[in-house]
DNA sequence: AAAATTTGTTAGATTCGTCTAACTTTATAC
DNA sequence: GTATAAAGTTAGACGAATCTAACAAATTTT
């Protein structure tokens, strides 16, 4: 029992989306999948009965177990296939998303187990978001956001959400990087834009907007 | 105007079924591509709308200048990626089809280029077919089949044609590979089944339905 | 608590790619 | 040259995935 591409898109979605309790609106994954409503709840039923999806009128959608290892394991061909782009292919890890988004479909088990032995089994893409075990298993590691860390602390970069192209753009041309040790110099009040050194840098100014984005660790 | 998936492996099949005039029918196609005959017809107009294909009922098809560079850039990407499994994620020969079938619909000029250039810019895939250059433009060189050869003939396995995993198979197990020097040491009028001599093997007996399969040239 | 808004469902239509059944045209056999 | 077979087309149906319009339920505002 295979499932169509489509599905494919519908269950990551959820996976993605979920809020902590797993459980995703209607309206969200229509916006999120830019598919309106009345197709979405189709869908829904269609892959409630497939058992991938619990799904009742009227209350929130939730990935069955099935429906969240499915998920789980196409994520896991997306990110490790942004790994390799970025590592093998070099190419920028704002250019990757598009590509696994194509080639996260492709049945292969052998495509992706050459892929992951010649990345040495990574644990992370190049967004810093963990790949799935080879049983659509994932844990986030508990980042803070750079948003919510104060003057005087020193933070290592570890990983970038939301990431759309053009924000890993300004990130580059920054010269932030995965792994960055950050030292924040001081916070504006009114619009919590920050003032940061990294390397050369002594007084780059990240809008909060940027910083809501960046996940980091506290260095001791 | 971008083709469906579905579109471009009509295109691809109508390139590789094309005799030298070019033309294909209908029940040769639906044959291929294992798609009934009236669901052909109704593509063949749909692509003869898009001009993509000569359509006149009754009439064998053609593709149109346009349909051949199309299809000649799905198999040039195919081709590519072929090479790419077998030279940079050590897959064999036998297995890269079926993944290169499914890889050939990405959209993504930068990967392919990507692939091309690491490869640097190969002229034929892994096995031995030409690869289409970036116009999707496509030319054969004028190979005999082993089977067409005489007693006494040197040759080099230069290419292999309708290949099956299990065909490729055959030919790991006999130790060829493309670029083998091959001594016809003797052929059985019977049934046309040969005797050849390479490497350390001396005496390696092929069938004629091998040797069909075998594109060579003569060494002087 | 009534009104207004947001969220979600139902019903019915559309496009794509496929099928089967029935028919027509072209090619082959006798 | 007629009969038979093969190849090709037409007509009508169907499932998948989408949409819009209309309606219903749940939530928020007043
Ligand atoms: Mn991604
Ligand atoms: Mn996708
Ligand atoms: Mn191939
Ligand atoms: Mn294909």
């Amino acid at each position: 029992m295979i499932n169509s591409l489509t599905e494919e898109n519908y269950l990551k979605a959820l996976f993605n989306i979920a809020n902590q309790s797993g459980e995703v609106n209607v309206a969200e994954l229509s916006k999120t999948l830019d598919i309106k409503m009345p197709t979405v709840t189709s869908m829904m039923k269609k892959l409630a009965k497939k058992k991938l999806v619990h799904y009742e009128s009227y209350k929130p959608l939730r990935l069955t177990e099935k429906g969240r290892k499915e998920a789980g394991l196409i994520i896991r061909k997306h990110r490790l296939t942004e790994m390799f782009l970025v590592e093998k292919m070099n190419l920028g890890w704002e250019d990757v998303h598009d590509i696994a988004e194509q080639i996260e479909h492709i049945q292969s088990p052998v495509f992706f187990e050459k892929m992951d032995e010649m990345l040495d089994y990574p644990k992370v893409d190049p967004h810093g978001s963990p790949i799935p075990d080879s049983k659509g298993k994932v844990v986030w590691k508990d980042y803070s956001k750079l948003s919510d860390c104060e003057a005087g602390d020193t933070v290592r970069l570890s990983a970038v959400i939301k990431t759309t192209s053009e924000f890993l753009k300004l990130l580059n041309g920054k010269g932030m990087y995965l792994g960055l040790k950050i030292k924040i110099k001081s916070i504006e009040p009114f619009d919590k834009s920050i003032v940061i050194s990294y390397d050369k840098r002594n007084a780059e100014v990240l809008s909060n907007l940027v910083c809501e984005r960046l996940l980091v660790e506290k260095i001791v």
